[in-house]
DNA sequence: GAGTATTAGTGCGAATTCGAAATAAATGAC
DNA sequence: GTCATTTATTTCGAATTCGCACTAATACTC
């Protein structure tokens, strides 16, 4: 008999996420993920099965010699809730144990949404969740908008929301449903998301734009999120910005942004609230080639230029409203960069 | 008797760094900055002491408790050789054991030095410093100009020496001293020069402005250097910027170079080789409130204030020639980012 | 000067991880 | 079918690091 370590907390984690990312299926995979000794890992995942968190759910035959022992997470061993707000709606989502989503939820906020509104619409949509959900509640992940302190698990600052300051969303979600509550800011969970289960999964630097309301910028480094000391990394979108030809000086979310855009391309600020009928109503905008467009992708590639200078990474990525203007936006951009 | 660990290359620099900087003078307070358990830490330091390379030296009395067993460097386990140089001239230093410097070499190089003529200076001045150092050489570290790939040992590029590229630097310098060489880009040596004895002695995130012929940066994140997926973070001297009210458009190191600024302020082009008398020229400037000591206040303010958008970062580093406009010339910076 | 509080450093068993050899499970050659 | 080859996994002893109890060295109190 094996005598097995106790289970440490991160390499759990770090374990299953590899194995529901599919970056890893198998113990030698995984050791080799894990940077780990394939012994180490045997123990540990011999651990993780009696627990019933992992399953060997049959062979995967290579080219040549024996085959891997396939892994798989264990989808009963309980779920995960996700949320993410900002100050016009909250969405909530709940994730099996093997990254399967099973439910979601969402629920716009009134106009005049302060910080007391706006948590207990999180609440009642996680206990909406919890009703249909088989199993344990393992964790909650929150994405909140504005500064964001992780480590407290505040929600340091967010000019939108009334009152949005030092709140303490991580202790308030804990005491309400006693599980582990994770909170990063918005942008920065797009980009964890990105490395674990989209196009970062094999990059450990690259940068995620996200153009919204303002404009920011979620940057990884050596696979880490770039926070800043007062967690205000990446607040691009106040730099300052030449507006156009012989056009005043701005500031760089006066033309990037999302309204911005919108404004440029369409004379209007269309509601985010609707982003289907913005999606089709913009269409015809894609196959436009007018000044606005030119000035956009223009704007675009020179604020991306700026930062390809500054952090030679290996990927940028687009996140949010402005992903509708479509795969021909995104080609141009580049072709401007280049 | 105890057992003690094989000596990790890894453990032992970090622990002599720690001692020598002077971040770190007996057992229990290298055991905090190393993170590792006091009893670990016991176990390396008796072994660094058998080895000669540390030596204890007298007590340290606290307000309370037991004294700290003080920890020195022993200055004669042998020496290091430090080698920086760009197009102009090379400069070589060796330091003992203990960190202190023993001696300072440097060379003018011919206008049309090529690679081979570099390579040659540095191995002259270091064979130099061999002739007089004592004790064995330990190691070698390199500062080289423009884009470095160091963990091959190369400089990848440089334009201002002929033929500079994908020259083997570290193979070279080893093969002729036969010991480990260090080689990294000339900015970021002054970064991690930063870290290790300067003002970045504690901080983890920090940012060094290094205005020279050009003008890069060199990024701290978390303690460690950003370099980029080509070795080619921090250039953000090519950044589009507008060269002032009605100016055209032009490029950031056309406004903050260190030969840009000595244009604006002296309308001329100072060599560069002659920084004692340009200090002196300069000096009047400093105490002059002229439109181009404004323009250049402003101009480097902005910049500094995209980088702090950006990164959030606890602290800027100026280094090059321009520090020779003095503590005022900062202060003014700062004020206007502010 | 004996006792107490405080901090520094050591001894030793326990926990974890590793490395190398052994074992297991497949394919393909003969 | 047997054997060499290849890759996956396990076994087992060794190496390293830790945690905790213990000892050491000092100042302060009475």
């Amino acid at each position: 008999m094996r005598t097995s370590p106790a289970i440490q907390h991160d390499l759990l984690g770090a374990a299953v996420l590899h194995l529901r990312s599919g970056r890893a299926a198998s113990r030698s995979t995984l050791a080799v993920a894990l940077g780990l000794a394939p012994s180490t890992v045997g123990l540990y995942v011999d651990q993780l099965i009696a627990d019933g968190y992992v399953d060997e759910s049959g062979l995967e035959q290579g080219p040549l010699g024996r085959p891997k022992r396939r892994l798989a997470t264990q989808r009963t061993a309980g779920w995960f809730a996700g949320v993410e707000f900002n100050a016009e709606r909250v969405q909530a989502v709940s994730v099996d144990f093997s990254g399967q989503r099973v439910a979601a939820l969402s629920k716009w906020l009134p106009d005049d949404a302060d910080t007391r509104t706006v948590l207990h619409a999180i609440k009642t949509l996680l206990a909406g969740l919890e009703k249909n959900a088989q199993g344990p509640l393992l964790a909650i992940g929150a994405g909140a908008p504005g500064v964001v302190d992780p480590r407290a698990g505040v929600g340091a600052h967010y000019a939108f929301i009334a009152d949005w300051r030092n709140v303490p969303l991580a202790e308030s979600l804990r005491e309400r449903f006693e599980v582990p509550v994770t909170v990063e800011n918005n942008l920065r969970v797009i980009a964890l998301a990105e490395r674990w289960f989209g196009g970062g999964r094999d990059l450990d630097d690259y940068v995620v734009l996200g153009p919204r309301s303002g404009f920011g910028v979620a940057i990884v480094h050596g696979g880490q999120l770039m926070r800043g000391v007062h967690f205000a990394a990446g607040e691009m979108g106040r730099w300052p910005w030449a507006m156009g030809e012989g056009r005043p000086a701005g500031e760089l979310h006066d033309a990037l942004s999302a309204p911005a855009v919108w404004r440029k391309l369409a004379g209007a600020t269309p509601r985010a609230r609707l982003p289907e009928d913005l999606r089709v109503a913009l269409v015809k905008f894609t196959d436009a080639t007018g000044t606005a467009w030119d000035e956009i992708i223009s704007d675009y590639a020179k604020a991306i230029g700026c930062l390809q200078l500054l952090f030679d990474t290996e990927c940028f990525f687009l996140h949010g409203p402005v992903t509708s203007l479509g795969e021909r936006f995104c080609a141009e951009v580049v072709a401007v960069v280049r």
